[in-house]
DNA sequence: CCGTCTATGTCCAACTAGTGAACTCTAAGC
DNA sequence: GCTTAGAGTTCACTAGTTGGACATAGACGG
């Protein structure tokens, strides 16, 4: 810890590299653990002896088929981690364990005119009920993250300008939630976490380099490069709502002209449609009349699609991602908009780039967020954090 | 080596970890390496013994001011590497040593027409002359970086179609240097390249995300996120070229309309001078006559800056990068096309994105490649290489 | 000119931690 | 029931770092 380059130091990452093995594998035997991590047998057997005696690790004495195999598995009680995210009129509570299991999930509906206090009193209170209802003592918990939709400044965690949430703009929602919890709390937009979201559970698994865009209100995309959410040395990277399109297009609210947004965000599109299909009319109800066959809607659906995937060609020739996930509600007009993004891509990309990049649906629906929210928690949280929580608490009982 | 986690390779790290501090450092006490590296006095005493006997690093008896401090560096012939830049019209070659100190550079015009024996016969001459001149031995290369101007498929190590060196497609660069050198050779594109070289040596230095714009015959920009070059899965990142400015513009060679590259490349721009400044006009011709005052010179160059501006936008917004260098023969212009940029990227990126963007010209010129290349080499070689070539040399001493 | 002081580098004994080999144990297969 | 093979443990050994003692040599003050 404190001598940066000697035994205590290997020793210790040959702890995290066990503890990084299971919690990847979710469960493996020792002379797995071994093969996996490239420690010998019997360094193996000396630190599962000692992760088990601290509490951070389960042995379940006896298990699977073969001879007289014990299976290791990360205690149930070592850690969890709570992912929260804000979103426009939810909010959304997940709690899972190192394992990357999901235990409790829950979401309720949150006023678009509450204050940012009430917001997070009321996120309080559902955290702290899913802990209880997941039965892990409180004091297990081993991240938060946290889902804002808006841009953050990642040196001062306060939220940027926000049309969606008026009145948090200024608030510092990671603080808050420290605050409140008692625990650290590492904050993004939501794009970023849908991102990453769909890149642990959902359709971006076995992939490094993912755009995940976002179609709601406005346009957002989040961008996954080598595993990690690029954000950008000022954290906003991803504004794909924002290329030009169309230099004298409609304004939009951003102050240029032919932004992505003003031909694919809800708020721009949904108007179209209102003189004929009328007023109250939501992206969710576009798409679900596109699916019995509406036709204005279809080609309103359509027409969206093609500038999505304008923006995704630009994308594309720039980052090159073997993937790009559509998120939000559009996602569920399927292959109405998937189709037409991919022939606009495949008409302005590059041809080599755009060959190897596959266009799809998310598989999390509204769940990408506080998913991704769970999977920020996970990464940020170093393995080590895990043995500083079980080690300080196991100490006590050796002197 | 074969043990990752046991005391060999804790001693091994420490090893590379103070010929990194050595490196970094110049020249560095004993006592100032254990400072930095954290290591203790002994081991250090140990570390620099064994180094010195292996003939890494060099231990000058007395020197410094104090009481009896011996200062260490890396022994002069511990290791050079070398960059290979293979331009449209020339080749460039640079040995640099392990301290970043560029030791020798030339360039000789290349016949667009010769062949890539010709060519790669060429490179090792002009490499072999230089090792000569700087009097190192030629065991000591530690590695090569080459650049090339066009695709590189990372797998194959295949030079893709390139317009520009038409003998040239599908041979494999690294390959065939790495025969005639007898060394590893790293290889990536030329706009990579010099992306990486102004970010060590010249517009770019201190800053850790960087976007390279490459203007000459055609647009290309290299990328340089977190301090490494950014390739995408499939290595094309970085076709700013092809990013669709008008859906209906000119026909482009990608086969697309409306690229970039219609609007800003010398392919595209230079014809439209030809009626009224003669046929045989080079970009950097242009660029001469529009600091020497002449209109139309001026017209076409902020026309291109202002196109270069909207590409730029776009790739502000979706990768937010702190610094934009502008490389290639245009850079020349100056002010006559940074300001258009900067205006047009004002204009078309969202504020809080613009904001923090720097448009610089690139410090290098045309040496950009080449040094990006050698920065490659040095970026490539772990500190370990150096270690492995010099004590598989030094064994043999030992038996 | 000399003694003291201080920081440098080296040596040694102590200690930490990983490894190979031998050993025990258990279930599967014949 | 016997053999077998893989799993996990134990033990002696070894590599490698560390703290502290020690030697060294310039700087400083008298």
């Amino acid at each position: 810890m404190e001598t940066p380059g000697s035994q205590s130091s290997l020793h210790r990452a040959n702890l995290e590299r066990v503890v990084r093995a299971v919690r990847l594998a979710g469960s493996l035997t020792q002379a797995e653990i071994a093969r996996t991590t490239g420690l010998s047998a019997a360094t193996v057997s000396n630190i599962v002896r000692e992760l088990k005696d601290g509490g951070t690790v389960e042995v379940t004495p006896t298990s699977a088929g073969g001879r007289r195999a014990r299976s290791v598995s990360l205690s149930g009680d070592a850690g969890i981690v709570i992912g929260v995210d804000f979103g426009h009129t939810h909010l959304r509570v997940a709690v899972g364990n190192l394992a990357h299991q999901v235990l409790a999930e829950e979401s309720e509906p949150l006023d678009v005119d509450a204050s940012s206090t009430q917001g997070f009193d009321r996120a309080e209170q559902l955290v702290s009920r899913l802990i209880e209802a997941t039965g892990v003592d409180r004091t297990k918990v081993a991240g938060v993250g946290l889902g804002v939709p808006g841009p953050i400044d990642l040196e001062s965690g306060t939220l940027g300008s926000s049309a969606i949430l008026p009145g948090w703009i200024g608030t510092r929602p990671a603080e808050e939630m420290k605050g409140r919890l008692g625990v650290t709390v590492h904050v993004d937009n939501d794009a970023n976490l849908g991102a990453l979201g769909e890149m642990v559970w959902g359709s971006g698994r076995g992939v490094r380099d993912l755009a995940y865009i976002k179609v709601a209100s406005g346009v957002g995309a989040g961008l996954v490069i080598d595993g990690k959410i690029y954000r950008g040395p000022g954290g906003t990277a991803g504004e794909i709502g924002h290329i030009t399109l169309d230099e004298s297009g409609p304004v939009c609210r951003c102050g240029n002209r032919g932004c992505l947004e003003t031909f694919a965000a809800a708020r721009y599109v949904l108007p179209l449609l209102q003189s004929s299909h009328g007023t109250d009319l939501t992206m969710e109800g576009v798409v679900r009349l596109a699916r019995d066959g509406d036709p204005g809607c279809r080609r309103v659906i359509a027409d969206v699609g093609r500038h999505i995937g304008s923006g995704v060609a630009n994308l594309c020739n720039l980052l090159n991602p073997s993937r790009v996930v559509l998120g939000g509600d559009l996602a569920e007009a399927g292959e109405l908009v998937l189709g037409p993004i991919r022939e606009s891509v495949g008409r302005y990309a590059i041809p080599s780039a755009a060959r190897q990049l596959s266009v799809l649906p998310g598989a999390l629906g509204g769940r990408a967020e506080v998913l991704g929210a769970l999977a920020l928690a996970l990464s940020e949280m170093g393995d080590s954090t895990l043995l500083d929580g079980t080690l300080t608490a196991a100490t006590p009982a050796f002197t």
